[in-house]
DNA sequence: ATAAAACCTCAAGCTAGGTTGAGGTAAAGG
DNA sequence: CCTTTACCTCAACCTAGCTTGAGGTTTTAT
């Protein structure tokens, strides 16, 4: 096992973020730690984890929110184990899945609208997000699909 | 042609916007209107293009300013042509592709890395995302890479 | 033993991306 | 003509996700 405990400085230069973010996301419940005698911070080492985490998960556009919802299936009173993780890691492939399969539908989607010929407004999906002229759903369904969210 | 001018309600309508947000995306610089004899906003029909873009853009999470940045490609005094966003399209074309490039890294890094066995913290790139231990920026270079920009 | 570095809390501030509301003017319908 | 609906400006407010700073305590290094 590594050292048992982290001070909030330490974790703070490890993962590359500000001790106030760290604060931030104990606050929102993201992270948990325990205070020593003198009322510092302590974290476990899987803190880093937990933080990398965050870090990956917001760069493809997940809100901390999100996250901390995911993080319920991780266990509270123990540290985590690697299943613990894996079961998350598998949700977030089926996410990731379908955040691709959006970009993809919109990448084909825009080559095929935004420099199209369809200007006449009467037919073309871009300029019908509601899906008004009853379509089938083309512009709807590929524009107003809700958040992708996690069901973990 | 179709109408040559559109009031703010009927492009908020349209658009499934609020007007206020319209007000706001002019301020922003992204849109313009002119105003009629007493003094509210008449839209170009091209204005429900550029908003079918605004909102396709940030559903996958660009920015207003890196929108407002693409659109500087358009022409300023005559109402865009097809190939005015042709142009624009192919720059995002490639964005896009970056994106969906970037996503499958993560998702395929996580596959490997987040639900893996090395919880030793010494070789694990999600532990170390400063790539501090040199290991070739496997990990830098797939969770650090630099925001996605446009170039038009 | 003391000085510096690290930590604490709490409040305020900041950027992005809007929304809400007050108070007033313009346009459209009967 | 008169009422209703649409529009105007401007200022304040809101959520997310942090950062900054003040004022005070704890830990660490010399």
């Amino acid at each position: 096992m590594a050292e048992a405990s982290w001070s909030v400085g330490r974790v703070a230069k490890r993962c590359g973020i500000k001790i106030s973010t760290l604060h931030f996301y104990e606050e929102k419940g993201l992270i948990n730690s325990w205070r020593n005698a003198g009322k510092q911070r302590r974290y476990k080492p899987d803190v880093l984890r937990r933080i990398a985490v965050i870090k990956a998960a917001q760069k493809v556009g997940i809100s901390l929110e999100e996250i901390k919802q995911a993080f319920l299936s991780l266990p509270d009173k123990r540290t985590p184990t690697i299943e613990d993780w894996q079961v998350l890691s598998q949700n977030w492939q089926v996410m990731l899945d379908a955040r691709i399969a959006y970009l993809q539908n919109l990448r084909d989607y825009l080559t095929g609208c935004i420099g199209c010929g369809c200007l006449s407004m009467t037919k073309c999906p871009l300029y019908n997000p509601e899906d008004v002229l009853g379509k089938d759903g083309v512009g709807a369904v590929i524009l107003d699909k809700p958040a992708i969210t996690l069901t973990t």
